[in-house]
DNA sequence: TTGTAGGCGTTATCAT
DNA sequence: ATGATAACGCCTACAA
């Protein structure tokens, strides 16, 4: 044991260690249980001792050890959240107003992030609740079902966000991807566009890009096209990746007048390629997003996408969650509105198109 | 104590209790504190009991309750980290590479935000030091000197971000504001700019906002504009604000040739602002931009910003926090580069605009 | 209303 | 190399 020598001490060593209930107690001329109690249950308490232990605590800056105190209580008033990325836009401000929601109820957010690999979402989940999280917000349905089990055996709430399936027994705050962008295809379709391609994200493990993906499949039988004709680049989400994407489909002999993109990010990147290329939105080929993100107004031309209410849908979630956490029986499924915002990246045809050749505008 | 009746069990209370050290000890035939040993030393323990331990940890699940050890072992190697604002991207791109490199250090990232207040910025530090954060990164180096008192008293490791200062003594991880923002205000007045205005995030708290200020007027200064002939206008960080911001400019008789903007959100709604009343950037106001995020490309014009490489000062800050947790003396005070990136929102003065009137350009 | 005391799951010190 | 055991700081029956 090396002799204290607070005089060459090397920085960053406590000299004052935080101080404890015990202090506080001590200070305060009460017993550890009656501080506690101010805390926890003010209204268990004498006003006059409450003001006088509250007092000292913030005398004492004094903040509850958070360890100790799972630890005794099990429970944290914290929940987890895995997202599959922090570094894009889509989820901040639905996580923002997600969080903001939880500080009204007491609650706490702890963030983590996936990078869209289901492995490292089930050890984030596993970190998240060894952390001492009372419940969890996922996004999407898509995960190994050992996961579900895992969190049912152990009795762990927890709500699924930014998708919605209406025979769902799973708590989920979402939209149903599959009809929102049925509806944008549809209008696509009735531009007169026959020949279109999608952007996607990876649709392995991510039901919200496979649903946007089917219903255009969907949406193309209807106008009698057939399966194989729409061309499916997958590509992770980033601007760069979108426009790669965009370039492949420009390299083959024949372009298609439209392409819809799994999210606003990659349509931002296909509408830069199609203009680096010399060619025009939507004069030449039209472009369509989903998200609705800050970008898709800033972009020129404007994006035309899909109205997601990224707020209300963190608001809802935990609303659910924190009832959920008080024993009440929370809405389990709820199916919140998207809408189509037009701007300007979707238009008819080009003429030059109206066959499926694109050259041979003259008589 | 109510009797057990798993039949009619409400949800979500737990069928079985997350194992514990204890019964991995048991199943594995050794005790707690060799389980602990193989998790934490593993080089202290046999080969042989190490495997079989490891098999049943991985059998149960069994996952460290985070708030035991932060309990026992007065470390959580846990970093957290206050930054303004989640919702927007200024902060996400250096999180994110903190974060990862963090990882590499066997740390984990635990982030909260602020709302550029600076009481519950102080709060927040109450709350992550308390949620056992073994360090912390800060934004900027404004903020009560009560605050540096109490992470100096407790032995807080901690360093700065976003900033630099030559002088400092403390640990900061940035770039200098004030020099970034003068060579591209140079740069304006090189083009002959003299009508110029700024549009700054608020400057209160914010040492960044208030040294791009700054450096704009001690440039304004060499060429000879007097300090109050440059008009500030201070608003929050978002699109909107911005635009808002340069429609009161617009508003008045005589508006300015160029317009610096505080950060690259700004400066895409002043963009939007000048566009919408009409006119055009460049020909019209030139606009420039700070930070160089991803909608500094994507706006038209493309914006002329400084670029502050985001990702390497997250790493670097990781480096130095995790040097620092090893005991090591790591480099206090590290500058980065920033760069000059010339995209088409700045461009000469316009020939109508020569003198000071935006009137009158024919005999 | 307040105090007493046991226990939460882990680490670390000390024997063995 | 491994095992017993005492903290760690707090919460919460239970007792007063």
């Amino acid at each position: 044991m090396p002799p204290a020598n607070p005089q060459k001490a090397p920085r960053n060593r406590p000299i004052a260690d935080p101080p404890t209930l015990d202090d506080v107690a001590r200070a305060a001329g009460v017993s550890t249980a009656t501080v506690s109690r101010c805390l926890n249950a003010p209204d268990r308490v004498t006003a006059t001792t409450r003001d006088k232990v509250l007092a000292v605590v913030e005398q004492l800056g004094y903040a509850p050890n958070f360890g100790a105190r799972a630890l005794a209580a099990k429970r944290t008033n914290t929940i987890g959240a895995i997202i599959p990325t922090m570094e894009n836009a889509i989820f901040a401000r639905g996580l923002q107003a997600f969080q903001e929601e939880l500080a009204l109820n007491g609650l706490t957010l702890l963030v983590a992030s996936s990078s869209y690999r289901p492995d490292l979402e089930a050890e984030q989940i596993r970190t998240l609740l060894a952390r001492g999280a009372d419940a969890l917000l996922l996004i999407g349905f898509d995960r190994p079902s050992s996961v579900y089990a895992m969190l049912e055996r152990r009795g762990v709430p927890y709500a699924i966000a930014w998708s919605y399936r209406s025979g769902s027994d799973q708590p989920a705050i979402g939209f149903d991807n599959f009809a929102a962008m049925s509806r944008l295809a549809q209008q696509v379709f009735s531009l007169g566009h026959r020949d279109v391609a999608i952007i996607s994200a990876p649709q392995e493990d991510n039901d919200r890009a496979r649903d946007r993906v089917l219903a255009i499949k969907a949406e193309a039988a209807q106008v009698g096209i057939a399966a194989d004709a729409v061309q499916i680049t997958e590509t992770p989400y980033s601007v760069e990746n979108g426009a790669a994407a965009m370039v492949g489909l420009l390299a083959q002999p024949k372009h298609p007048t439209a392409v819809l993109c799994g999210n606003d990010v990659l349509a931002v990147g296909a509408i830069r390629a199609i203009q680096d290329a010399g060619l025009k939105v939507p004069d030449d080929i039209s472009v369509t997003g989903f998200d609705d993100i800050e970008i898709a107004r800033i972009v020129t031309p404007g994006l035309t996408t899909v109205h997601v209410p990224h707020r209300e849908m963190g608001k809802r979630a935990a609303q659910v969650i924190a009832k959920r956490l008080k024993g009440g029986e929370a809405p389990g499924n709820v199916a919140l509105e998207t809408r189509i915002v037009e701007r300007a990246s979707l238009g008819p045809v080009p003429p030059s198109c109206r066959t499926s050749s694109r050259q041979g505008d003259g008589p």
